[in-house]
DNA sequence: CCTTAATCCTGGAAGC
DNA sequence: TGCTTCCAGGATTAAG
């Protein structure tokens, strides 16, 4: 579900109503969505929240203590995640049955991870350096900090489908289904280019045109196709603004050419063949 | 290297 | 109304 736009709404929704509070015990539904130290910052302080990409991170700069205390806790909300913050009284995190970790704050607020599909998940880190050297390691640069060179370098190295690559979080940290496909009608350049051959210019182009497209999403609080809410249980808005994702068939809303379905990365995808074939040409020779 | 399919899950929508 | 099938914002893995 939730790609960078809707991740930062819910870190920016979540980091205002939790900044600041101990966290006085941890519950665990399931374990097994936990993985790494299962402390999970209790009896912690959450002093910020940060993201990279489409994952979060819960931090305590915490005092001096123990050598096995968890002060940082990443989450991943997968496909069907959302992290809410909710009071006791109005919660139902003991009958619903995909609550899996409840965070207990003062004054009966929580932390709820709720994910029903469980394609996402809870890391526990003795603190945010280890976050840092390991699991965030891995990711590419985050999609409104990776500069026009780095998108090109990563690009230049593969031969793959552009919008295999631009999915592929090793490269670039935040673009999912949704966005790709907007981003790549924005640019006018066609999902199946090499990505190899998107020249300069066009790395250019791609990186103004993901901050533009990533920051009016985040405006908008996300897109909200079927569940995803922020901290605070409120949808998004920007779906009305989607110009291609989910609108095969429809006209191309520049040239009114039905808009073309197909599978790229074993995603459905959705380009304007008349608008955007133009960029594959112009790449082959 | 590269791509595709299967896989982890649940639930909503569409088709019959 | 009910049953079946397909599909979904993600990401890894195995197979070809």
């Amino acid at each position: 579900m939730p790609e960078l736009p809707e991740v930062e709404t819910v870190r920016r929704t979540l980091e205002a109503a939790v900044r600041g509070k101990h966290i006085a015990s941890v519950r665990l539904y399931r374990a097994d969505v936990v993985r790494g130290s299962d402390t999970l910052l209790a009896g912690e302080r959450i002093d910020r929240v940060e993201r990279k990409g489409k994952q979060l991170a819960l931090i305590s700069e915490g005092g001096r203590q123990s050598g096995a205390a968890c002060r940082c806790v990443c989450v991943h909300l997968g496909m069907s995640g959302s992290l809410r913050v909710v009071h006791r009284s109005d919660s139902d995190a003991t009958s619903d049955k995909h609550v899996h970790v409840v965070w207990e704050l003062p004054d009966g607020m929580q932390v709820l991870f709720r994910d029903p599909r469980r394609f996402g998940g809870v890391w526990g880190f003795a603190d945010e350096a280890e976050l840092l050297e390991t699991r965030w390691k891995k990711l590419g640069p985050d999609a409104l900090l990776i500069t026009p060179k780095q998108l090109h370098t990563g690009l230049s190295r593969t031969k793959r489908a552009l919008k295999a690559a631009l999915l592929d979080q090793h490269l670039v940290a935040g673009l999912g289904n949704i966005y790709v496909d907007e981003l790549l009608y924005a640019t006018k350049l066609h999902p199946l280019k090499p990505a190899s051959e998107v020249a300069r210019p066009e790395s250019q182009r791609l990186v103004r045109t993901t901050r533009r497209i990533l920051s009016r999403a985040i405006k908008a609080g996300g897109s909200t196709l079927r569940d995803y809410v922020d901290a605070q249980g409120q949808s998004g808005g920007f779906q009305t603004q989607h110009k291609v994702y989910s609108r095969g068939g429809e006209p191309c809303p520049s040239c009114g050419k039905p808009l073309d379905t197909m599978v790229v990365a074993g995603r459905t995808t959705t380009a304007c063949d008349r608008c955007q074939l133009g960029a594959i040409l112009s790449g082959e020779r």
